[in-house]
DNA sequence: AATTAAATTTAGACAAATCTAAAAATAGAT
DNA sequence: ATCTATTTTTAGATTTGTCTAAATTTAATT
């Protein structure tokens, strides 16, 4: 399996393709920033490989054995990303170039290692969760926040975002993961909220509301 | 700098194409286990990335700047080899494998964290220095275990053979950087050792002890 | 149903890193 | 000093992953 498959079978997981659902040629060389063509060729050799199923004009979609594969890369990248906030003192928006490296890293020991070395950790530091070993995923309860109805209240889980200048602003607002929000107002003009968040009061855009990930109360 | 020019840099130096010495292109080639051609073609490049002094028919030397890369490499594998010892509870045997993957993760700041996680660590787990981040090496008073005279004592603190094979067999035999040895007899015919290790008198072949490395006594 | 626009694939090319086989240079032996 | 054996390089081919440009298929519109 080389670097450029992986980051493939990757891709293609997170564009939905692990749900039999048929992925474009397009959508994933967007994603990927290259060339639809180059797209083409690769899903014929991960198609020839068994990992996704290709069909000529309708794009591809995983495997079970694909799934399986594109996991263990997703896993390998969330542990490593908890690795280096954890134990290395990593920022947040720091993690993500590293780790596109240390996912890569052949050695099933290693990551096991690391697991074990963070206590087994359940989400990454974006609030993504961390496949087992055996590829389950821990679904989590979660909305997007300005999806939240007014006077709810929750507990600020994940990003969906997680680009470095949406990070930096999180920090620079003091917005974090794990802390509580209430949802006082929503101002019907533009879709920002007011919110209370860890007691302080403050406004937010529906851009930020429409990347926070909260676990609703109750 | 791609990963195989990073390998012919680390290789280059570990045949002693850093002292301005030429080393061959068979040498080289047989040490990476490829054809000479290959090493023809890459010593072109390297030079004309002014990492290598390479002339036709003989051979490659390190720059300046192919030293400094060189040792930034194997600074890199060191640590990483001590932190999976150390942190992640690999055996000794088992750490080359990994760190040659792991030393080509481009991030300064991950090794540094690396090193500082370590409490900055001078040697590796098979005694080798760890060049600092400036590229200064340590260099060690040390000699092999089979040049020592009768009667004289050290400590024993690498080895020249790092193979797997190798190290399982000083596990087996109790023998371990940190222990003590004094030299009790040598067998002309042979060449092979009585000695005391940690207080226990042992045989061992002139293979074994010309491949230890002992820290002498005063 | 025919036409057109968009998406997708094919064909051919390229760069990196490697190889084989043939040619060239070096070094050792007489 | 010449010859020969060895080493080294060159030339051309191969593989992987990519690209561009042209051709093909699909989908949308009338």
């Amino acid at each position: 399996m080389t670097r450029s498959e992986e980051n493939y079978l990757k891709t293609i997981f997170h564009l939905g393709g692990g749900d039999s659902k048929s992925i474009t040629t397009n959508a994933i060389a967007e994603q990927m920033e290259t060339k639809p063509s180059s797209v083409t060729d690769m899903a014929k050799k991960l198609s020839e490989k068994g990992l996704v199923d290709y069909v000529r004009y309708q794009g591809v979609s995983l495997t079970a054995v694909g799934v399986k594969t594109a996991l263990s890369i997703i896993r390998k990248h969330r542990l490593w990303e908890v690795f280096l906030v954890k134990k290395l003192d990593f920022t947040w928006d720091e993690v993500h170039e590293v780790a596109e490296q240390l996912e890569h890293i052949k050695s099933e020991k290693l990551v096991d290692k690391i697991d074990e070395l963070l206590d087994f950790p359940k989400y990454d530091p974006h609030g993504d969760p961390i496949p087992t070993k055996d590829g389950k995923f821990q679904e989590r309860d979660e909305k997007l926040l300005s999806e939240m109805p007014i006077n709810s209240q929750g507990v600020c889980v994940g990003v969906k975002d997680s680009s470095v200048p949406f990070l930096k602003f999180l920090d620079k607002n003091r917005i974090a993961l794990g802390n509580t929000i209430k949802v006082l107002d929503k101002e019907d003009f533009d879709n920002s909220l007011r919110i209370q968040m860890e007691g302080k009061e403050m406004r937010i855009s529906h851009q930020i509301a429409a990347n926070l990930y909260v676990k609703k109360n109750d």
